[in-house]
DNA sequence: ATGACCCATCAACTTTTATTGCTGACTGGA
DNA sequence: TCCAGTCAGCAATAAAAGTTGATGGGTCAT
Protein backbone atom coordinates (compact mmCIF):
# COMPACT_ATOMS: atom_id res chain seq x y z
CA UNK A 1 0.00 0.00 0.00
CA UNK A 2 1.31 3.04 -1.50
CA UNK A 3 1.41 6.49 1.14
CA UNK A 4 -1.30 8.51 0.37
CA UNK A 5 -0.84 11.93 -1.56
CA UNK A 6 -3.36 14.10 -0.21
CA UNK A 7 -2.23 16.51 -2.87
CA UNK A 8 -4.56 13.94 -5.37
CA UNK A 9 -7.96 13.66 -4.60
CA UNK A 10 -8.76 10.68 -2.58
CA UNK A 11 -11.53 8.75 -4.82
CA UNK A 12 -9.10 8.88 -8.01
CA UNK A 13 -6.25 8.00 -5.81
CA UNK A 14 -7.83 4.15 -5.55
CA UNK A 15 -8.79 4.23 -9.25
CA UNK A 16 -5.60 5.26 -11.05
CA UNK A 17 -2.53 5.23 -10.30
CA UNK A 18 -2.17 9.34 -10.50
CA UNK A 19 1.21 9.30 -10.98
CA UNK A 20 0.94 9.09 -14.43
CA UNK A 21 -2.10 10.28 -15.34
CA UNK A 22 -1.21 13.80 -15.84
CA UNK A 23 -4.57 15.36 -17.03
CA UNK A 24 -3.59 18.71 -18.08
CA UNK A 25 -0.17 17.79 -20.43
CA UNK A 26 -2.43 15.04 -21.49
CA UNK A 27 -4.81 18.36 -23.11
CA UNK A 28 -1.49 19.69 -23.56
CA UNK A 29 -0.37 17.42 -26.10
CA UNK A 30 -2.93 16.18 -27.57
CA UNK A 31 -3.98 20.14 -28.18
CA UNK A 32 -0.58 20.52 -30.02
CA UNK A 33 -1.87 17.52 -32.52
CA UNK A 34 -4.98 18.80 -32.61
CA UNK A 35 -4.75 20.39 -36.20
CA UNK A 36 -4.39 19.16 -39.24
CA UNK A 37 -1.30 21.06 -40.61
CA UNK A 38 0.43 20.62 -37.20
CA UNK A 39 0.00 16.82 -37.81
CA UNK A 40 1.53 17.50 -41.22
CA UNK A 41 4.42 19.39 -39.77
CA UNK A 42 5.28 16.50 -37.52
CA UNK A 43 4.84 13.99 -40.80
CA UNK A 44 6.83 16.15 -42.40
CA UNK A 45 9.87 16.11 -40.01
CA UNK A 46 9.51 12.30 -39.34
CA UNK A 47 12.60 12.11 -41.35
CA UNK A 48 14.86 14.04 -39.92
CA UNK A 49 15.50 17.63 -38.97
CA UNK A 50 14.14 20.22 -41.65
CA UNK A 51 14.51 23.98 -41.96
CA UNK A 52 11.61 26.25 -41.98
CA UNK A 53 11.83 26.65 -45.90
CA UNK A 54 11.94 23.19 -46.29
CA UNK A 55 8.29 23.01 -44.55
CA UNK A 56 7.13 25.88 -46.41
CA UNK A 57 7.99 24.31 -49.87
CA UNK A 58 6.45 21.08 -48.67
CA UNK A 59 3.63 22.10 -47.02
CA UNK A 60 2.58 24.87 -49.77
CA UNK A 61 1.73 27.17 -47.27
CA UNK A 62 2.91 30.71 -46.01
CA UNK A 63 5.81 31.36 -43.39
CA UNK A 64 4.10 32.99 -40.78
CA UNK A 65 0.96 30.18 -40.44
CA UNK A 66 3.91 28.12 -40.06
CA UNK A 67 6.00 29.73 -37.91
CA UNK A 68 2.75 29.69 -35.90
CA UNK A 69 2.31 25.87 -35.88
CA UNK A 70 5.57 25.63 -35.05
CA UNK A 71 5.68 27.51 -32.21
CA UNK A 72 2.55 25.68 -31.07
CA UNK A 73 4.15 22.28 -31.69
CA UNK A 74 7.61 23.87 -29.60
CA UNK A 75 5.49 25.33 -26.79
CA UNK A 76 3.99 21.74 -25.87
CA UNK A 77 8.05 20.41 -26.12
CA UNK A 78 6.92 18.12 -29.15
CA UNK A 79 9.63 19.94 -31.03
CA UNK A 80 13.15 21.79 -30.97
CA UNK A 81 14.40 24.61 -32.64
CA UNK A 82 18.33 25.44 -33.81
CA UNK A 83 19.71 27.72 -35.70
CA UNK A 84 22.17 28.03 -38.26
CA UNK A 85 23.14 30.86 -39.62
CA UNK A 86 19.96 32.82 -41.34
CA UNK A 87 17.97 29.03 -40.99
CA UNK A 88 16.08 27.47 -38.33
CA UNK A 89 16.25 23.55 -38.10
CA UNK A 90 13.06 22.03 -36.54
CA UNK A 91 13.20 18.20 -35.04
CA UNK A 92 10.87 16.41 -33.37
CA UNK A 93 11.32 15.75 -29.61
CA UNK A 94 11.56 12.14 -29.25
CA UNK A 95 11.26 12.28 -25.51
CA UNK A 96 8.05 14.14 -25.74
CA UNK A 97 6.77 11.34 -27.70
CA UNK A 98 7.37 8.62 -26.03
CA UNK A 99 5.56 11.07 -23.00
CA UNK A 100 2.64 10.86 -25.72
CA UNK A 101 2.41 7.40 -26.36
CA UNK A 102 2.97 6.58 -22.47
CA UNK A 103 0.27 8.83 -21.31
CA UNK A 104 -2.64 7.85 -23.56
CA UNK A 105 -1.35 4.12 -22.58
CA UNK A 106 -2.59 5.04 -19.67
CA UNK A 107 -6.06 6.36 -20.64
CA UNK A 108 -6.67 2.92 -22.14
CA UNK A 109 -9.63 0.88 -20.81
CA UNK A 110 -8.79 -1.71 -18.54
CA UNK A 111 -11.38 -4.17 -19.93
CA UNK A 112 -14.92 -3.93 -21.70
CA UNK A 113 -16.40 -4.84 -18.36
CA UNK A 114 -19.72 -3.32 -17.58
CA UNK A 115 -19.45 -2.12 -13.90
CA UNK A 116 -23.26 -2.75 -13.22
CA UNK A 117 -23.49 -0.26 -10.55
CA UNK A 118 -27.16 1.42 -9.40
CA UNK A 119 -27.43 5.07 -10.64
CA UNK A 120 -28.17 7.95 -8.72
CA UNK B 1 8.44 -3.59 -52.88
CA UNK B 2 4.33 -2.85 -52.65
CA UNK B 3 2.55 -1.62 -55.11
CA UNK B 4 2.01 1.90 -55.63
CA UNK B 5 -0.82 3.80 -54.34
CA UNK B 6 -1.57 6.64 -56.30
CA UNK B 7 -4.10 8.16 -53.92
CA UNK B 8 -1.13 9.05 -52.04
CA UNK B 9 1.51 11.70 -52.39
CA UNK B 10 4.33 10.08 -54.19
CA UNK B 11 7.09 11.79 -51.49
CA UNK B 12 5.27 10.41 -48.30
CA UNK B 13 4.82 7.23 -49.77
CA UNK B 14 8.20 6.40 -49.45
CA UNK B 15 9.10 8.19 -46.50
CA UNK B 16 6.13 6.35 -43.88
CA UNK B 17 3.93 3.58 -44.27
CA UNK B 18 1.11 6.03 -45.04
CA UNK B 19 -1.55 3.63 -44.44
CA UNK B 20 -0.83 3.63 -40.87
CA UNK B 21 -0.58 7.95 -41.04
CA UNK B 22 -4.03 8.74 -41.08
CA UNK B 23 -3.50 13.19 -40.49
CA UNK B 24 -7.28 13.81 -39.93
CA UNK B 25 -7.62 11.11 -37.99
CA UNK B 26 -5.16 11.65 -35.74
CA UNK B 27 -5.98 15.29 -35.45
CA UNK B 28 -9.26 13.79 -34.59
CA UNK B 29 -8.83 11.82 -31.82
CA UNK B 30 -6.26 14.70 -30.48
CA UNK B 31 -8.98 17.00 -30.77
CA UNK B 32 -11.22 15.15 -28.77
CA UNK B 33 -8.70 15.13 -25.79
CA UNK B 34 -7.39 18.23 -26.24
CA UNK B 35 -9.63 19.73 -23.53
CA UNK B 36 -8.91 18.57 -19.75
CA UNK B 37 -12.72 18.55 -18.98
CA UNK B 38 -12.77 15.69 -21.66
CA UNK B 39 -9.76 14.22 -20.08
CA UNK B 40 -11.19 14.36 -16.89
CA UNK B 41 -14.64 12.20 -18.62
CA UNK B 42 -12.31 9.72 -19.61
CA UNK B 43 -10.19 9.78 -16.48
CA UNK B 44 -14.01 8.59 -14.58
CA UNK B 45 -14.63 6.24 -17.40
CA UNK B 46 -11.65 4.49 -16.56
CA UNK B 47 -13.14 2.20 -14.06
CA UNK B 48 -15.93 1.65 -15.88
CA UNK B 49 -19.58 2.61 -17.32
CA UNK B 50 -20.77 5.80 -15.68
CA UNK B 51 -24.56 7.49 -16.14
CA UNK B 52 -24.10 11.52 -16.73
CA UNK B 53 -25.72 11.60 -13.21
CA UNK B 54 -22.15 10.22 -11.83
CA UNK B 55 -20.02 12.41 -13.86
CA UNK B 56 -21.86 15.67 -13.04
CA UNK B 57 -21.70 15.04 -9.00
CA UNK B 58 -17.57 13.69 -9.58
CA UNK B 59 -16.23 16.70 -11.95
CA UNK B 60 -18.73 19.03 -10.56
CA UNK B 61 -19.79 21.30 -13.53
CA UNK B 62 -23.07 21.78 -15.44
CA UNK B 63 -24.97 19.00 -16.86
CA UNK B 64 -25.29 20.86 -20.17
CA UNK B 65 -21.66 21.29 -20.35
CA UNK B 66 -20.93 17.84 -19.60
CA UNK B 67 -23.37 17.01 -22.12
CA UNK B 68 -21.10 18.89 -24.35
CA UNK B 69 -18.08 17.37 -24.29
CA UNK B 70 -19.18 13.88 -24.31
CA UNK B 71 -20.93 14.52 -27.37
CA UNK B 72 -17.60 15.49 -28.36
CA UNK B 73 -15.91 12.50 -27.18
CA UNK B 74 -18.90 10.57 -28.89
CA UNK B 75 -18.29 11.91 -32.25
CA UNK B 76 -14.31 11.15 -32.21
CA UNK B 77 -15.49 7.39 -31.48
CA UNK B 78 -13.82 7.31 -27.60
CA UNK B 79 -17.01 6.72 -25.89
CA UNK B 80 -19.93 5.04 -26.53
CA UNK B 81 -23.29 5.81 -24.55
CA UNK B 82 -26.61 3.50 -23.79
CA UNK B 83 -30.09 4.55 -23.11
CA UNK B 84 -31.08 2.44 -20.03
CA UNK B 85 -34.58 3.73 -18.96
CA UNK B 86 -34.28 7.89 -18.06
CA UNK B 87 -30.28 7.25 -17.59
CA UNK B 88 -27.58 7.71 -20.08
CA UNK B 89 -24.62 5.38 -19.54
CA UNK B 90 -21.15 5.78 -21.36
CA UNK B 91 -18.43 3.78 -22.00
CA UNK B 92 -15.00 3.90 -23.09
CA UNK B 93 -14.62 2.86 -26.95
CA UNK B 94 -11.61 0.78 -26.36
CA UNK B 95 -10.77 0.00 -29.64
CA UNK B 96 -11.00 3.79 -30.04
CA UNK B 97 -8.00 3.84 -27.50
CA UNK B 98 -5.89 1.50 -29.42
CA UNK B 99 -6.22 3.17 -32.46
CA UNK B 100 -4.93 6.43 -30.89
CA UNK B 101 -2.07 4.48 -29.25
CA UNK B 102 -1.40 2.89 -32.86
CA UNK B 103 -1.73 6.27 -34.72
CA UNK B 104 0.52 7.98 -32.22
CA UNK B 105 3.55 5.49 -32.71
CA UNK B 106 3.14 6.01 -36.01
CA UNK B 107 4.66 9.59 -35.30
CA UNK B 108 7.27 8.58 -33.42
CA UNK B 109 10.67 9.59 -34.59
CA UNK B 110 12.63 6.71 -35.47
CA UNK B 111 15.81 7.96 -33.96
CA UNK B 112 17.62 11.17 -33.09
CA UNK B 113 19.34 10.96 -36.82
CA UNK B 114 20.31 15.17 -38.09
CA UNK B 115 20.06 14.60 -41.63
CA UNK B 116 22.35 17.28 -42.44
CA UNK B 117 21.15 18.28 -46.28
CA UNK B 118 22.12 21.22 -47.46
CA UNK B 119 19.10 23.78 -47.13
CA UNK B 120 17.16 25.82 -49.72
C1' DA C 1 -52.39 12.83 -15.53
C1' DT C 2 -49.38 15.21 -12.94
C1' DG C 3 -45.05 16.13 -11.36
C1' DA C 4 -40.19 15.04 -10.63
C1' DC C 5 -36.17 13.66 -12.79
C1' DC C 6 -32.52 12.69 -16.51
C1' DC C 7 -30.54 14.44 -20.28
C1' DA C 8 -29.82 16.33 -25.24
C1' DT C 9 -30.09 20.38 -27.77
C1' DC C 10 -30.68 25.19 -28.78
C1' DA C 11 -29.53 30.13 -28.78
C1' DA C 12 -26.73 33.72 -27.08
C1' DC C 13 -22.57 34.82 -25.50
C1' DT C 14 -17.52 34.72 -24.23
C1' DT C 15 -13.13 32.93 -24.99
C1' DT C 16 -9.71 30.76 -27.61
C1' DT C 17 -7.46 29.56 -32.10
C1' DA C 18 -6.19 30.19 -36.67
C1' DT C 19 -5.10 33.03 -40.75
C1' DT C 20 -3.13 36.87 -43.17
C1' DG C 21 -0.25 40.77 -44.22
C1' DC C 22 3.19 43.43 -42.33
C1' DT C 23 7.35 44.71 -39.80
C1' DG C 24 11.80 44.16 -38.30
C1' DA C 25 15.78 41.49 -36.44
C1' DC C 26 19.39 38.86 -38.05
C1' DT C 27 22.51 36.71 -41.44
C1' DG C 28 25.50 36.30 -45.39
C1' DG C 29 27.04 37.59 -49.95
C1' DA C 30 28.29 41.25 -53.40
C1' DT D 1 27.69 49.07 -46.73
C1' DC D 2 23.90 47.63 -49.19
C1' DC D 3 20.81 44.20 -50.64
C1' DA D 4 18.41 39.90 -50.56
C1' DG D 5 16.94 36.04 -47.98
C1' DT D 6 15.17 33.59 -43.58
C1' DC D 7 12.16 33.71 -40.11
C1' DA D 8 9.75 35.27 -35.56
C1' DG D 9 6.31 38.14 -33.84
C1' DC D 10 2.71 41.71 -33.98
C1' DA D 11 -1.99 43.51 -35.07
C1' DA D 12 -6.29 42.84 -37.21
C1' DT D 13 -9.59 39.85 -38.64
C1' DA D 14 -12.07 35.51 -39.19
C1' DA D 15 -13.40 31.24 -37.49
C1' DA D 16 -13.98 27.77 -34.12
C1' DA D 17 -14.64 26.05 -29.55
C1' DG D 18 -16.46 26.37 -24.98
C1' DT D 19 -19.89 28.09 -21.46
C1' DT D 20 -24.38 29.10 -19.70
C1' DG D 21 -29.29 29.19 -19.01
C1' DA D 22 -33.50 27.82 -21.00
C1' DT D 23 -36.50 24.50 -23.41
C1' DG D 24 -38.45 20.24 -24.25
C1' DG D 25 -38.67 15.17 -24.92
C1' DG D 26 -38.67 10.91 -22.70
C1' DT D 27 -39.23 8.08 -18.39
C1' DC D 28 -40.85 6.76 -13.99
C1' DA D 29 -43.49 7.04 -9.55
C1' DT D 30 -47.61 8.61 -7.40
Amino acid sequence: MPKLDKSKKLDSFFLVPTSTLDVPRVAELCNALADEARVEIVARLLDGEKCVCDLTDALETGQSRLSYHLRVLKDAGLVTDRREGRWSYYTLARDAFLEAEHLLSTLRPRATRTSKTGCC
